[in-house]
DNA sequence: TGTACATCAGTGAACGCGCGTTCACTGATGTAC
DNA sequence: TGTACATCAGTGAACGCGCGTTCACTGATGTAC
């Protein structure tokens, strides 16, 4: 059914992102292809490029709309906390359940794509994406913790991330296997224990 | 150059197999090809199949023995520290380096491979060879902890190995950027600092 | 509002390319005598 | 120890395949009158 409203065409580009941020997350960037891509949304190859300049294009914009996925729900879970304890804990115990851990296409996008990440050269756009939407989740979750002080904060907000994100990659890599929870109720118990800040 | 002697050809295979433990923790396990591992041996595509039964065969050896230069680089260091404290700093202090996040190719295949067996199935032998390494390092990590009782150590050491992985992935992630260092930083200060465990 | 025509979103065949893998070939190595 | 021959490690061309990307084509949409 060639040409659609330009309608239809907007809404065809917003599920070919969607898709591919699903995909992308699920199976890494390049884990999933143009053709794959463009049949999870339901259309042909040929069009694709009608819409974007390159898959790299895609990328980057599915990228930038995880991340912006992120942001979002965080937002809203610190938004209807009552104090930053509960926030913390709102954020970071569903983050490290097995639910979160066996659906990575609707999860955090610095764990899904930190792996990758590491393989791009520094002035890819990609790179910057990733980089740029770390830096803005790290900002959300530093307010919240219990250091004391700004700078103790955002060490404790490093802390933290780097090891939700690690727990999490571990649990993925490690699925199938009663190591994968252990490593998540690890973390969890650690990371929302009442007394965990020295 | 045809046939080489066979003490020539068992050299040419273990070349193969270090070239390959290299280039598949700096690129990924889908970031290289069978002629960039032949290239790096010094030899032409042709011959790799008659030392492997197939690229993943190879993958699957050069991952075992990434794990088993860890296994033996920690040993080394446990072997000749005078107590638990002083061996978990010197595993922890080195890994969370800007030179180990700039060297991912003699590095930690935890860290290095995490974000590819995430999309590997669970009955591939590299998720199982991964799975199992990652286990071994634990075991090793787990006496040299502080918790007290074995149970309790061993929570702690999925913590801090989740953290020095998730740590060491954005940093070499985020590679580049200021941001880099200071996740490098916090991970070891909680890390290495004397009152850290609770 | 109705008509005639231009536009262009999506289709599917085709492209060049790099990949994993195979194979006929070469000639030094290994071996039987 | 020397010779004649079989073996086989490595070479490089070739294969089929999937990839990102291009393009001629189709026919409903959008627009000018």
């Amino acid at each position: 059914m060639p040409r659609v409203s330009r309608k239809q065409a907007e809404l065809n580009r917003e599920i070919i992102v969607e898709a591919a941020t699903r995909l992308f997350r699920e199976r890494g960037l390049h884990g999933i292809s143009v053709v794959d891509v463009m049949g999870a949304a339901g259309l042909t190859h040929g069009g694709f490029y009608g819409h974007f300049e390159s898959r790299e294009a895609l990328a980057k914009e599915a990228c930038a709309r995880a991340f912006t996925q992120s942001m979002e729900r965080w937002k809203e879970k610190i938004d209807t906390s009552d104090d930053n304890v509960s926030a913390r804990t709102r954020i970071i115990a569903p983050y490290l359940s097995a639910a979160n851990r066996d659906n990575p296409g609707e999860s955090c996008p610095v764990a899904a794509f930190a792996g990758d990440m590491c393989h791009e050269t520094a002035e890819s756009g990609l790179h910057q994406a990733y980089t740029q939407g770390l830096e803005a989740l790290l900002q959300m979750l530093t307010p919240l913790m219990d250091a004391g002080q700004p700078e103790a904060n955002r060490q404790q907000a490093l802390v933290d991330y780097s090891l939700m994100v690690g727990a999490l990659t571990l649990a993925r890599a490690t699925r199938g296997d009663r190591l994968s929870d252990e490593i998540l109720d690890a973390a969890r118990n650690f990371l929302t224990s009442a007394g965990k800040s020295v």
